[in-house]
DNA sequence: CTCGGGGGCCTTTTT
DNA sequence: GGCCCCCGAG
């Protein structure tokens, strides 16, 4: 699956806007996902063994462990698949197996990914095993089968089958218009933190009546919230839309409200698999139950539907899981390690298979991870190891400030392409938070080194595609108020806060959608002339465009005419802001994308383009492997897990970058981010690197942070500082021993305090709340000074006093700087 | 109604 | 350092 943009250069706005990495990088379309249309069931085919292999010969080169599991037959199956296990081997051998032996047909296999793109790569695999019969399967993440699903049984629960899908920040507008039309005050009820508690009910499958029920009398936030959520879910209704935990929450909803569906789908899918699933929440095990049919409670349908034909029992699916509970990352989102630490309770005749030999890593490297892992409390026993060598040792590196640290790593690729041959496209520089990437970001392109972001800002997120999309919306869904009113005037028309208020209220009371209040506009009181105009003028644009939709356009063309005629385009070429030319270029490949979606499949309708880019994101698009060295790859752990990289560098391990500050105080946080350092150290392959920054600079002022705890927990036989302390540390520790400058560099070997800064009052820190150094030096013009990361200054001038005191510092080479004390990493001397 | 400037807040991590 | 919201002026 290659997209059109893959091999498009960086943009000029790359090199040109380095003040805005993150945009300017989103700018290179290779980050573009490639949008293929969903293939729809095909008759089955018969399955051929491919090229002509049979069965037997999918067992060949596997581990006794892995050929068990794919040869499983019957009781539920968890695989508990340690890092680099070969476990995407295992299931597409355990699908390909099941196909060739004719266990199963194509049509009867349903398998669930993390994610789009790993959807893609199982089939492509499975197909590349048996041929291309396999297209029957269902391969996809939970959501995309959720919409599948919902799509076929729209009208079952009301539903219209062009229903839009809200993403977090669509879900977060509706929000914040719900919150603000209960009066509720921004500050005390923010609908950021409501919207975040919605997400987990519906995680946990509570709709808005059940939780209000449980909501005593006395606490008002909690019944704020209840009630935010019911109008939340009310509004989402009459806007025919689904959230994202919708698309689970509803889908169980369908199955457990009506029987006959469930049995549908129970007949047709005889072997369910899901990977990763020590990340399923609540909903998603539900689903699984419910798809897999092993139902323990009788379901009421409230005896009304003629769909009850009375079902014959159903025997049970097929199940097989897999998952690593050390490799659970996303318990923020409701996912629950209980249920892979649980399957065996579950499901009480489970049949369990480990797989632990590692066919990814060196020694060294597994070394390391088990050790951080190890800490972990509450934690199945588990060790992985391997055949392979010990090979090199972990490098690790203090620098003394971030950009120092990106400095190291740009250096480090540069040589390791010298010395061993090692392309861009083996290297991956991950990080805690996406705002790391920046420092990382402006060394790789002074140096020189092709590099790509992965996640970060998305190019779906971005300003005028999202406006280009919620056109699209409300071309496909006229009751989309969210996205009606998104666009109502952009571009600017003229259309202010008050008219749009005037409709939205005159829609309140005719209790039809906002959309049709537009229609309507004529009726609406209040509404001055000028205004009137206006909208008639939007509402037939609208209609125009719907007309052209319905008449079979495809999704590029109705885009072209949208922004054409509604001026959007217009207004960004007319602009002279240079934003705005990257604006067109990213709404030029969106439409890239829409003319390939079509190409593709010219069946594809508005309404399929629009739920592939609702469901496509962008780690989708990862770097595909290529001959041509490939591009170094920066990511966050989270976006990292799955994959693998020869050589790898785990950057920011300090104690409130990794593990995250506010994880600190929460044993249960600590514990995920032990998780997320063991993700990140076993995605390297031979070489890995881990490094630090004694001072980071977060929100624009630097602070001074101790080592991560996660370096301690790496034997030190297994490290090779390169540089094992900071310029402070090495200075600190000169005035005890004399002798300056000479600074433990590559000292890995001496015992002692080893890599970790002296605890200083930082420790815990939480950078970002405005947590103020207590003890302010106090200086006069003429004292000498040092500073963490600029070393030897001079103080020339000094403003203002106490806390906010700033000071002008001379550092000679590094220049004068003007520092606040209050926040600076500075000594007197 | 729009635009520009100032202030407050922010950052985990994402299907 | 950057984004978003609020405010006041045109």
């Amino acid at each position: 699956m290659t997209s059109l943009f893959d091999n498009l250069p960086l943009t000029g706005a790359l090199a040109a806007d380095t003040a805005t990495a993150h945009s300017a990088v989103t700018a290179d379309g290779a980050r573009l996902p490639g949008l293929v249309p969903p293939r729809e069931d095909a008759q089955p085919e018969p399955v051929r063994g491919g090229r002509g292999r049979d069965a037997e010969a999918l067992l060949e080169g596997l581990n006794p462990h892995q050929r068990a599991a794919v040869v499983h037959s019957g009781p539920p199956l968890l695989i508990i698949a340690g890092a680099g296990s070969g476990k995407t081997r295992v299931l597409t051998h355990r699908i390909a197996y099941l196909l060739a032996t004719r266990r199963a047909r194509p049509g009867e296999i349903l398998a669930i990914t993390f994610t789009n793109k790993a959807a893609a790569e199982m089939r492509e695999r499975v197909e590349a095993l048996v041929g291309p019969p396999a297209r029957a399967m269902w391969v996809s993440t939970f959501h995309s089968a959720c919409v599948r699903i919902l799509r076929r049984e729209h009208a079952v629960l009301g539903l219209r089958s062009s229903f839009s899908i809200y993403d977090a920040a669509d879900s977060l507008r509706l929000m914040t218009l719900v919150c603000r039309e209960l009066g509720l005050d921004p500050k005390r009820y923010p609908p950021k933190a409501f919207i975040h508690r919605v997400s987990d009910l519906k995680n946990e499958l509570v709709d808005p009546d059940a939780f209000a029920a449980g909501v005593g009398g006395s606490n008002p936030y909690e019944e704020n919230l209840a009630e935010a959520y019911r109008m939340y879910a009310q509004r989402l209704r009459q806007a025919n839309a689904l959230d994202f935990d919708d698309l689970i929450m509803t889908t169980v909803n369908l199955l457990q409200a009506f029987p006959a569906v469930a049995e549908h789908y129970r007949r047709r899918f005889r072997h369910v698999l899901v990977d990763e699933y020590q990340d399923t929440n609540h909903a998603q095990y539900v689903l699984v139950r419910e798809l897999a049919g092993v139902a323990t409670q009788a379901y009421d349908d409230g005896g009304d539907s003629d769909l009850d034909r009375g079902p014959a029992p159903v025997l049970p699916a097929e199940l097989t899981v897999v998952g690593d509970a050390d490799q659970s990352i996303y318990a923020f989102r409701g996912a629950t390690i209980r249920n892979i630490l649980e399957f065996e309770a579950d499901y009480p005749d489970a049949t369990t298979i480990l797989l632990e030999q590692n066919y990814r890593s060196t020694q060294n490297i597994l070394s390391a991870a088990n050790a951080v892992i190890a800490r972990n409390p509450d934690r199945k026993a588990k060790n992985l190891w391997t055949a392979a060598g010990a090979g090199p040792k972990i490098i690790g590196y203090v620098a003394d400030s971030d950009h120092e640290e990106a400095r190291f790593v740009a250096e480090e690729i540069d040589r390791l392409g010298d010395a061993s041959g090692v392309r861009p496209g083996d290297v991956a520089v991950f990080y805690r938070t996406n705002a790391q990437s920046r420092a990382l970001e402006e060394v790789l392109i002074r140096a020189g080194i092709p590099y790509k972001v992965v996640g970060g800002t998305r190019f779906y997120e971005r300003r005028e595609v999202k406006d280009a999309i919620a056109y699209l919306r409300a071309i496909a869904n006229p009751d989309d108020a969210v996205n009606v009113r998104r666009i109502l005037n952009v571009p600017k028309r003229g259309l202010g806060e008050r008219s749009e208020a005037v409709i939205a209220a005159y829609a309140e009371r005719e209790r039809i959608s906002f959309g049709a209040a537009l229609e309507a506009a004529a009726d609406v009181p209040g509404l001055a002339t000028r205004a009137l105009g206006i909208v008639t003028e939007f509402a037939r644009l609208l209609a125009d465009l719907r007309a052209m939709a319905a008449g079979g356009a495809t999704p590029a063309e109705v885009l072209d005419s949208a922004l054409d005629r509604s001026g959007y385009l217009a207004e960004l070429r007319a602009s002279d802001d240079p934003q705005d030319a990257t604006r067109v270029e990213n709404l030029a490949e969106l439409h890239a994308v829409a003319a390939e979606f079509s190409e593709a499949d010219p069946d594809g309708d508005l309404g399929d383009f629009l739920e592939r880019v609702a469901l496509v994101a962008d780690t989708d698009q990862l770097p595909d492997d290529d001959a041509s060295g490939g591009v170094v790859t920066l990511m966050t752990v989270h976006t990292a897990k799955g994959l693998e990289f020869p050589v790898v560098f785990v950057t920011g391990l300090e104690d409130g970058t990794f593990p995250h500050a506010r994880s600190l105080a929460d044993p249960a946080e600590l514990s995920e981010e032990r998780r997320l350092a063991y993700v990140a150290l076993t995605r390297a392959r031979e070489r890995l690197y881990i490094s630090r920054a004694a001072v980071r600079t977060a929100f624009g002022v630097p602070h001074e942070l101790p080592a991560s705890r996660f370096l301690d927990d790496i034997p030190d036989e297994l490290l090779d500082w390169r540089r094992a302390e900071s310029s402070m540390q090495q200075l600190r520790g000169s005035w005890g021993s004399g002798g300056v400058g000479s600074g433990r560099v590559r000292s890995g070997a001496t015992g002692g305090t080893g890599p970790r800064t002296a605890p200083s009052q930082a420790t815990g820190a939480t950078f970002g709340s405005a947590t103020p150094r207590a003890d302010v030096p106090s200086l006069d013009v003429g004292d000498r000074v040092t500073h963490d990361a600029y070393g030897l200054g001079t103080v020339v001038a000094l403003e203002g006093a106490g806390s906010s005191q700033v000071a002008k510092i001379d550092f000679g080479t590094d220049g004068v700087k003007r520092l606040l004390l209050r926040y600076s990493p500075v000594t007197k001397l």
